[in-house]
DNA sequence: AAATAAGTCTACTTGGTTGGTAGGGTAAAT
DNA sequence: ATTTACCCTACCAACCAAGTAGACTTATTT
């Protein structure tokens, strides 16, 4: 399940996509447009900083904004970014990769089989853009 | 991501297949075998009879049997009443849906987009049994 | 009938995550 | 210097995951 994090992330970044280009936008009109819990949402956008997509003013006429285009925003990294690994199982993540003990992943079935499941995934999420998310209203 | 509980059933089970129609199994065999913790396996296994895949027998010569042909028994299934909803978000779940407030489920495109996730990987987990997840060792 | 084997049931614990809230600090513009 | 607005740290309540403990019930064997 995707966390409220992450749907929030994805609402606010196609808000500013919306906006994009036309200056800062307060945190404050994302969140009462989108009605997102305000602190909340302060949280998130700096954390979207890290990935690159975004960067802020402070002070008066200050705000978020995008600094990369919309259509070149993939939707299975802000994802990465706010809710971690997309796929079902540590040792079949690309991004979170963890070894599994107890199960050799050279002949162990579900890991195929999860393998699969996360490319069908990624073939969806690693193809959408910020760009896909608008007619969102 | 697949909760341990998961795993420990889709283990527990293909063991149960590999012992498919050998008379009854016990948990704490079971449990050495995949090394899972017996207690914990204990539950598993009692919530599994609720979806009509095993049953067992008390007492001595007693144990956990599949009472469905393992060729018949869907990982999607498993995974639904042990771990929950497959859908990345309720309002595109199948055998959990609830409707998001917020989002007007017929304009809104990260609806869309999950629900195309989860057809990809349904696609997957409803095709697959226990058969499927056999040669595991 | 008693002993033993095995699953059943209830309850608890521990630790981590989710979804927030509170409040002061810092930087920029006027 | 004041105001505006983002930044940062800390905290919190609720929930869930993973597992443990122990008593109870049912079935078999002697």
């Amino acid at each position: 399940m995707l966390s409220k994090r992450s749907q929030y992330a994805l609402k606010a970044l196609s808000y500013l996509t919306e906006k994009y280009q036309k200056g800062p936008v307060l945190i404050s009109e994302i969140s009462k447009k989108k009605k997102i819990p305000l602190k909340f949402l302060e949280n998130i956008l700096l954390e979207l900083k890290s990935i690159g997509v975004l960067d802020s003013k402070k002070g008066k006429g200050g705000g978020y904004f995008l600094i990369k285009q919309p259509a070149k925003i993939r939707v299975a990294d802000v994802i990465r970014k706010v809710n971690g690994p997309i796929a079902m199982l540590p040792c079949v993540s690309l991004y979170f990769y963890e070894r599994c003990k107890d199960c050799d992943e050279k002949n162990c079935m579900l890991h195929d089989m999860m393998i699969e499941v996360r490319d069908a995934t990624l073939n969806i999420l690693e193809k959408r853009t910020l760009v896909d998310l608008l007619s969102d209203r």
